[in-house]
DNA sequence: TATGGGGCTTCCCATGATTGGAAGGTCAAG
DNA sequence: CTTGACCTTCCAATCATGGGAAGCCCCATA
């Protein structure tokens, strides 16, 4: 199977196989005589494995975790676990982070008129670095967040 | 004042201020004889205001945005209300889509034993691309979400 | 068999916000 | 007059991804 099979079939792009080749995040392909890239089915269920990760946002290192985590046979279910709930507790963090983001804005907001006139206290609060609520958001861990355009 | 002060007072970097002043997100400072950029109270507002809506999640083109509204003395308050909303509602979606992920990965972990045996139910999940949950992730919005490591 | 089209290869570039560093100029205090 | 802290510009890297160019390969059809 060449590389655009193998992108349909797994979610992850042509242009991501080869990235994700290039970093070592999965091995080198073998090659067809003339140089094309060959998979099999395994591979296909690494790449699933691989795009399912990155969908429940799993950062390049957490996969390659992962990903030997899945072909160690004898793993323990509790480094997998582990994995697992730190993600969730990073993405809780991330959540009450974005939550105080929108609180706070929604409180400017609703003190603005929302008319014709000029006065808005968005503006003025923004300027002079008012809490609207107490909660301080930096220092709040945001690292290792990926955006995706994931269509 | 010099870029180091101003830093300090705004709570923006010095290299931002820069970057800010390259891409014309604020004005070009003025210089000294020797080179070096002045800025003035009224500047340090302005960074302040940058800083305040960077912390809010804001892209440089919706602060751009703001700026313009800012300076605006003639501005509509409705035009600032509506950015700012529009801001909460991409939050709010945001937010929906990390608490998907978060809930579908706390639903993978909790049918994980936890222990030294190697059978991993995670594992199997994430290769077989099974929804925990029934939420599609592909097709939410998350563009231009800025990942800062606010120190 | 020739040709056309689509897929593959590598390589380079761009994104967005930010940080890091190198090489060199300026200033104030000691 | 030296030292050290600041400033300047320029260049590179980050992370995951997409875009595109130039050139090769393979298959079907005329």
């Amino acid at each position: 199977m060449k590389i655009g099979d193998a992108a349909n079939r797994s979610g992850v792009s042509a242009k991501m196989i080869r990235y994700y080749e290039q970093i070592g995040l999965i091995p080198n392909a073998s090659r067809t005589t003339s140089g094309y890239r060959e998979y099999e089915l395994q591979d296909i269920h690494m790449l699933r494995f691989v795009a399912r990760a990155r969908d429940l946002g799993f950062s390049i290192a957490e996969i390659t975790e992962l990903l030997d985590l899945w072909r160690d046979k004898d793993r323990r279910s509790a480094d997998v676990k582990a994995l697992a709930q730190a993600r969730v507790r990073d993405l809780r963090r991330k959540i009450a982070h974005l939550q105080d983001m929108a609180d706070t804005l929604e409180g400017l907001a609703s003190d603005c008129a929302g008319n014709e006139r000029p006065n808005c206290p968005i503006l003025h609060r923004l300027e002079t670095a008012d809490k609207e609520h107490g909660t301080e958001f930096r220092g709040s861990a945001e690292k290792g967040f990926r955006k995706r355009n994931v269509s």
